[in-house]
DNA sequence: ACACAAGGTTGGATCGTTCCAACCTGGTGA
DNA sequence: TCACCAGGTTGGAACGATCCAACCTTGTGT
């Protein structure tokens, strides 16, 4: 007789006396509608709807080991340039697993090694049911010691050891530099530099890759046109200054960050240079900061990327009815050009903004 | 027999075996030490160490109707210069949590209806224990939302309508630019123009009151040095553009954001001027964009803000053992002034980015 | 007329924890 | 000697869902 509505929360049973069915009928009709004659079904689902029913997701945890929650790194930003392309992925990530019945929980690490503790204790916990990893690296002890789990998960970032067999979801950098530094080439640059990072980091050797077979591919050699530092924008103005300096001084730079791109930009400004058509500066990331200062820049499908994840991730949970291929599958995905005011000549953008081309005219 | 270590996660069960006490004597030793012995409680606690236990969330959650869990917005980012800062608030609030016990599980929502929507099925099926509220404006529907459900929640954002009573942390936008004005006058400004939002928003209209206070303290006439439109790097162009045409060219500018302050940049370009000790530009929020081109920018402690949040949803869920003032509290927290190459003079900033001063020395 | 199968539906047991009332054990005061 | 108390510990019940085996129909074939 306390079943008086708007009492404490419904349950299953409130909706089930509601109804006029057992607790385990409106189970089935949540989540095995097929099982469930449609008269008895529509009654149900009416009394779910009046009641404003919501299954309680901690006793089905409790008794399924499920949770529908995912678990993603928030990254420290570096110089905050680069950075905000990973919240970008996660904001992604975020809209597009809500749509699967999914939810996102973010944790903080400030290594491999306490990922690794945050993963065990996420598991034992919350019981989450899968992680999205990003920033994948060599000897990148993550991926192991979840498949020594069983636990499922994708990575944004391709294994860069080759060894490895999961689904994962990247973008070819490769793709993106080639095609740019070949545009380059087509306009008749033959001096194209690479502002770069160090060799190992799997991320930016596939950056450069993707310039110097491009460059060869034109005919040139890239000997002597490539410069690697650690990220940033001082860095990235080092580097080009030492290449300005040098014996071949370069027309072109296509650099593996938009902070690398910054500096250079930098570079040239202190020679009283000005990027543009005829001396293109080309980031990577098209990040805020990109579209601010007119860097043209190469633009991750991060949005696309999130859909993948999460469609590989559903396809590991099972959630799809169709027993899709459990096997682990992959996705390489191409960057787009988007150009601006400092490169590859395209139309006048309309709006050149701000400080790029100021320099270029001083009066009116 | 079987419960061999290694198989099947350990419970307290396990637990209260291996220790030879019961449960709920394991249980004890979790939530209330102080009931247990000290001896009882230093085998217990091997017990729990040898046996890598940790406490199942869903159950805890089935019985207590708490999550451990704080629910936030992940909002979309306009230009993606201002965005920004939220996502670092949400990293900053996430560490934080995580040293208090509470997880961060974020969401996305179009509008307040859809929030709202958002905290019931949040509510009702994850129990989320409390929520950070981000961006709060006039007439925001969710505070009393909430209010009316009795779930704890904490703003960043003070509420601008003046008769809500919650806990708030937020920064003083105004005590920001009353700072920079004043340093403005102090350097012989007469002319500080205000590029800002139209009026109506709490926090523009927060930000233009300090500028207009400091102005009319130093002597002078704000009248025909403001300007207000949307945000944005175009808008703020725009704006410059007016108030450089009209009859009291301003010789600083305070701006309500980097994107308005980027555009007033533009605006200066486009005159063949360039901001700097004589021309000041000040923007507001200090995001990558304003480092990387060197705007001066007051910068919101969103650290600390983070941190302040979370110690007022920890005294409202009562984790605090001593059971500090549940009234509602709240903290206004200053901006700090970056002082960079677009204004107020400081000493050079040493690396003078890119392309600001570019334009300065166009030789050598 | 009866065994049998398939479609729908049901109630009991269970997941791992905390709440609760009861229990045991010494120590204290009448 | 016994009632009483407080500190420490215990096992049963409950939270709200799903799993599972059994149940009741109804229709079909023999």
């Amino acid at each position: 007789m306390d079943d008086r509505p708007g009492v404490g929360r419904p349950t299953l049973e409130t909706v089930a006396r509601r109804a006029r069915v057992s607790r385990q009928t409106v189970s089935n009709v949540l989540n095995s509608p097929h099982l469930v004659h449609p008269e008895t079904r529509s009654r149900v689902e009416r009394a779910i709807e009046v009641l404003r029913y919501r299954p309680h997701q901690a006793a089905r945890s409790l008794r399924t080991h499920r949770s529908r929650l995912i678990g993603v790194r928030m990254e420290a930003f570096g110089d905050g340039i680069n950075g905000s392309i990973l919240d970008r992925f996660i904001h992604a990530l975020t809209e597009v697993a809500e749509g699967h019945g999914y939810r996102v929980l973010v944790y903080t690490a400030a290594d491999d090694a306490s990922e690794i503790a945050a993963y065990e204790d996420l598991l034992g916990t919350h019981e989450i049911d899968a992680f999205i990893l990003t920033s994948t690296h060599r000897a990148d002890p993550r991926t192991a010691w979840l498949a020594s789990r069983n636990t499922p998960f994708v990575t944004f970032g391709r294994p860069w050891d080759g060894t490895e067999h999961h689904s994962w979801v990247d973008v070819d950098g490769a793709a993106g530099t080639r095609e740019a530094t070949r545009r380059l080439c087509a306009l008749g640059h033959q001096r194209i530099a690479f502002l770069g990072w160090p060799e190992g980091s799997g991320v930016g050797d596939d950056r450069r890759a993707g310039w110097e077979d491009a460059l060869r591919g034109c005919g040139w050699d890239p000997a002597a046109l490539v410069v690697a530092g650690p990220d940033g924008v001082d860095e990235g103005r080092e580097g080009a200054h030492r290449l300005l300096d040098g014996a071949v001084p370069p027309t072109a730079f296509v650099c593996a960050s938009d902070s690398l791109a910054l500096g250079a930009i930098g570079a040239l400004s202190d020679l009283g240079l000005v990027p543009g058509p005829d001396l293109p500066v080309i980031g990577f990331d098209d990040t805020a900061v990109a579209r601010a200062i007119g860097l043209t820049s190469l633009a991750q499908p991060l949005g696309q990327a999130a859909q993948l994840c999460v469609n590989l991730m559903a396809a590991l949970l099972g959630t799809d009815p169709d027993g899709t291929s459990t096997r682990p599958a992959h996705h390489l995905l191409r960057p787009e050009l988007v150009v601006r005011a400092t490169g590859l000549g395209g139309p006048p953008t309309g709006h050149p903004t701000a400080t790029i081309t100021s320099a270029r005219t001083p009066t009116s």
